[in-house]
DNA sequence: CGGAAATCGGACCAAAGTGGTACTCTACTT
DNA sequence: AAGTAGAGTACCACTTTGGTCCGATTTCCG
């Protein structure tokens, strides 16, 4: 289906609403200082259910993209600064590592690679893919001028218009 | 995970033995006269189970990407030029709609689309994807000089080195 | 100082989607 | 009319996903 699993979609949208109540201090203070939220505040506030909010962010704290703490005060907060957390990363650190085909992951990993004609084609496209998720962090996630200007924010210089669906000769089956 | 369903990735990969085995005709004739090939060709020539290969050209056929005729000296062949059929196309031919969310498959698909932040953010992820995998076709799967090109065959004039890590220019709004 | 409450951490189980197979039916060629 | 090859449907096995539970750790309060 080439879609994203349902925990990356919910860890990306957990991840904006810390981004959103983070108040970045306006210079240079290494700890990102977002506020420590419980799992069962994440939840409320994004509205899905607790046990799988708990997941996600119990994924995300073993990724090291947010750091957590235990007892009564406990709770999660993010470890990077929203601009230095890039949606490829996010999706890296809930689903894996981001590779259209096998081939992708590495070499030795399909049986087919010798004599696959198509995997130089893919390895360029994978990386077009890579590049384009790379180029948006999560800064630019809560930035409601990104979905305005998307063009110059993802450095498309050169790409036709975006949702331009060229005339496909393809009837959709499924 | 992120990554192409094995029909797709089969599917593919068989279309690219149909395009490399189709002598296009120096000079627009309509039908693009690939040659006939039996599932069992097919399935030796790309060295894949024969069920699957025969499965993969079904959803083929009624996607109307590759033609078939039934009977002795049956078999199937490219209903359109490799130049005219996009990564996306086939994609969409043998996974569906591509849609990186579920808001990106239309609206009031997503029962969390009124407050969700992150939706604009996404649609235009998605297009860039969308477009990025649009502007490979079929053709340029069996070019040789494809993968050694990758930046002017793909018009991705503007875009830095692969992983390039761009500093974001929000630091300030969040 | 010690127990209770709160919170994270990891193991565990059930359901669904995907991958793969087999069988029968239909259509075309000779 | 017979044989061949694709079309369609049904089926099974497995991986992945979605969801639950209990144990480990830290803070607070008596």
């Amino acid at each position: 289906m080439f879609r994203l699993s349902k925990v990356a979609d919910y860890g990306i949208i957990i991840l904006a609403r810390f981004a959103q109540d983070t108040r970045v201090p306006a210079r240079e203070t290494s700890p990102p200082t977002s506020p420590s939220l419980t799992a069962r505040e994440v939840a409320e506030r994004v509205e899905l259910p607790l046990p799988i909010v708990s997941k996600v962010l119990k994924t995300l704290t073993r990724a090291g993209v947010l750091s957590s703490h235990r007892g009564v005060k406990g709770g999660y907060s993010l470890a990077l600064r929203p601009s230095e957390l890039s949606v490829a990363d996010m999706i890296t650190a809930l689903d894996g590592p981001l590779a259209l085909t096998q081939c992708n992951l590495g070499p030795h990993v399909c049986d087919l690679e010798q004599n696959c004609s198509v995997k130089g084609p893919w390895l360029v496209i994978n990386n077009v893919v890579h590049s384009a998720l790379a180029s948006v962090t999560l800064a630019d996630l809560t930035n409601p001028a990104f979905a305005e200007q998307p063009g110059p924010l993802l450095g498309l210089a050169g790409w036709g218009a975006v949702s331009a669906h060229q005339p496909s000769a393809v009837d959709e089956v499924n």
